[in-house]
DNA sequence: TTCATTTGTCGCCGAACGCCGACATTGCTA
DNA sequence: TAGCAATGTCGGCGTTCGGCGACAAATGAA
């Protein structure tokens, strides 16, 4: 899922606590957070702080990535057939 | 790149201002900032706002995805040979 | 080296943080 | 419908934010 406002990352939150049957205040507690901070974070409060919201999304085992490599993540279908001449090539 | 940690997100903005030529004080004044906020971020500032440093990413065209997949992300480089043996395909 | 650019760090300010207790609202089940 | 758990929101508190000006420490070119 690509991230560009603090509300997409709150509903990345939202979604992933539900899916692991916690509720705020348990989430907040293994955060180390108040319980009513987990609620504006998942609201999309934009002034929240960063270690707090990576601690977050690392509690809730959601991975973050960054990199320019958007485009290249998309493998395009060649116009062309492939077919297997060798199963011996060794890996570049 | 996996982002875990402040440090993480302020190297990969370092890296990506250097890319493009800006010095700090363009990249605050693109983002809307001041420029002692940007080098305090890049050395990995954990109580940075989060709002700020979306818009951050975002001036950088540094594109951030969360989500589960991560392992469907990385293609292998198979080991096998493959030869074109016809270039009418269309796509599906 | 000298000089200019860039970056890191300090203190002061108004504003907002996150915490907590309390209460209103929502949603679900009996 | 009533009742309870979960969630949203308020005010007050102490702490820290980000902007700004200023200056020291890197970094690089002449």
């Amino acid at each position: 899922m690509q991230v560009r406002t603090a509300k997409d990352i709150g509903a990345a939150i939202r979604d992933a606590r539900k899916k692991r049957d916690l509720d705020q205040a348990e989430l907040a507690a293994k955060v180390g957070v108040g319980r009513q901070w987990i609620s504006e974070v998942e609201n999309g409060k934009p002034r929240a702080e960063l270690g707090l919201v990576l601690k977050t999304l690392d509690a809730l085992d959601l991975p973050l990535s960054i990199g320019e490599s958007l485009a290249s993540q998309t493998v395009e279908t060649p116009d062309i057939d492939l077919v297997i001449t060798s199963a011996t090539g060794a890996k570049p």
